[in-house]
RNA sequence: GGUGAGAUGCCUGAGUGGCCGAAAGGACAUGUUUGCUAAACAUGCGUACGGGAAACUGUACCGAGAGUUCGAAUCUCUCUCUCACCGCCA
């Protein structure tokens, strides 16, 4: 959500951003909230006046009364009924507006960054970079969903069986391949400096509100009634929401935290498109990197995320290139992102396995955490959050891109994660 | 699942109707001093939304919501959560 504040105090900017974004109604909708604020004000002030009166009376019968003047206190108390009534109506007023206030907040996205391309579709998202050669395959090559039936190392049918469709049963080396990955993301990462945590992998309401998934995607995300718990999408809700309702100390900037864990995702309403074998999923595993840092440094150390996931992706020797996506592709929430896609050479198609994106205070300001400044001003701190990766895609790369005829190899960084070179 | 206790500021913790935005201690910050990797002393130190050029000042907040009252951290009701013990169990 952006700050009331900020918005009041550049209003032309940000309509100029969310321009960007082809935010449609920015305009009517940011006009009515800074009309709404001035009235808000006004109620409050004539709220805050009557109540200011109310407490002077309040305070002069408790006087009154304790030198035994009861009869002067009973003239004062009959003056407070016709304020409490005044103070009820403009209560009930402030209510009423604020409310309507943080209505329109909620539905207005997050201001992009200048740097972002304009655009609309996934099209106009820019190349900023480009690595690695794409495989030239052998004739028999197979895309990964039957590589993984040939070698027996993942079954999809069972995994309808005991769950249901988009919750793969991996098997032998394939599942040993994925502790590998997750244990060497994590390695890379804590050799960075991020602090590894285990979160819980459910979360609460209010952790849903907090960084954003509730009230709008809650379709997104499994439900469990009884308790009334939500299975996360992503590790970023949890670890995120650490940061929640807290004042941090500016010397502890910048905050860096990884995470491995599963990521349950309903994935609702994308039946049918590009769901074969591991490119969508219900459940998948991650190793998500979240930073909360000072505001002067977000887009700094966004870069530098950037560069840490390229990282990642050249030591496991796939081809990749980098995105700046457009203002049309991004997330409600993001001021910048890149996506990271690995090339499928079976597939012959990019597919995205990281995202990396600067909030700025957009998820901060909800989530209140803030920090004080040099002045002893609080203020909203920035959060950025990218995948470090996601495991699915870059196993179906992996898989596509180093197939032999007799076999795949494994990448030389892994093997001795894995305990094998080759899967045959 | 059963029984009991509780929810106060960054933390510990006092506070049973007006003098409480809240004692005390700790932590933290600044300064002084002694010196040496620390101690002593002094001062400061909640958040949010307003008003004001500023000094300053108004309002709200003691788990959440409602109520009683001129006045609520303190009384009543509802809800949520936490802890302890027992039972079950990884």
């Amino acid at each position: 959500m952006l700050q009331l504040n900020y918005i009041r105090d550049n209003k032309d900017e940000v309509l100029k951003r969310l321009a960007i974004k082809n935010f449609k109604d920015a305009e009517a909708i940011i006009n009515s909230v800074l009309e709404k604020d001035v009235e808000r004000r006004n109620i409050q002030k004539s709220a805050d006046d009557v109540k200011a009166e109310a407490n002077q009376i309040a305070k002069q019968i408790g006087e009154l009364m304790k030198v035994g003047k009861k009869d002067e206190a009973e003239k004062a108390k009959s003056k407070t009924g016709e304020l409490k009534l005044k103070e009820k109506q403009f209560d009930e007023e402030l209510k009423k507006i604020e409310a309507e206030i943080h209505q329109a907040l909620v539905q207005v996205p997050n201001t992009p960054s200048l740097k972002v391309p304009a655009g609309k579709t996934p099209e106009d998202n820019e190349v900023v970079f480009e690595h690695g050669v794409k495989p030239t395959l052998h004739a028999k090559a197979q895309p990964h969903w039957e590589l993984t039936t040939k070698y027996n190392l993942i079954d999809f049918e069972l995994g309808v069986k005991i769950a249901g469709a988009g919750f793969p049963v991996y098997k032998g080396k394939c599942a040993r391949l994925q502790r590998a990955l997750i244990n060497f993301f994590l390695d890379r990462a804590t050799a960075k400096g991020y602090l590894e945590i285990q979160p819980p992998i459910v979360v609460n309401e209010d952790s849903g509100y907090g960084t954003g998934q509730l009230p709008d995607k809650e379709g997104q995300m499994y439900h469990m009634g009884i308790d009334n718990l939500y299975l996360i999408p992503t590790a970023e809700v949890p670890v995120t929401n650490i940061y929640r309702d807290v004042i941090v100390k500016e010397s502890d900037f910048p905050i860096k935290n990884c995470a491995y864990t599963p990521c349950f995702r309903r994935e609702a309403g994308s039946y049918g498109k590009d769901v074969r074998g591991l490119n969508r999923l219900h459940q998948f595993d991650k190793v998500e990197i979240v930073q909360i840092v000072h505001p002067d440094k977000s887009y700094e150390i966004l870069e530098e995320m950037r560069e840490y996931v390229a990282e990642l992706l050249k030591e496991l020797e796939l081809p990749f290139r980098t995105l700046k996506l457009c203002g049309g592709d991004m997330s409600f929430a993001s001021a910048l992102t890149y996506d990271l896609e690995v090339w499928s050479a079976a597939q012959t198609r990019w597919l995205e396995v990281s995202s990396v994106s600067n909030f700025e205070a957009f998820q901060t300001n909800r989530l209140k955490c803030r920090f004080k400044d040099a002045n002893g001003k609080t203020q909203l701190a920035h959060s950025l959050n990218g995948s470090a990766l996601a495991l699915p895609r870059i196993v179906a790369a992996l898989l596509e891109n180093n197939q032999t005829e007799t076999g795949i190899k494994i990448p030389k960084v892994l093997v001795p994660y894995c305990g094998f070179e080759e899967i045959n």
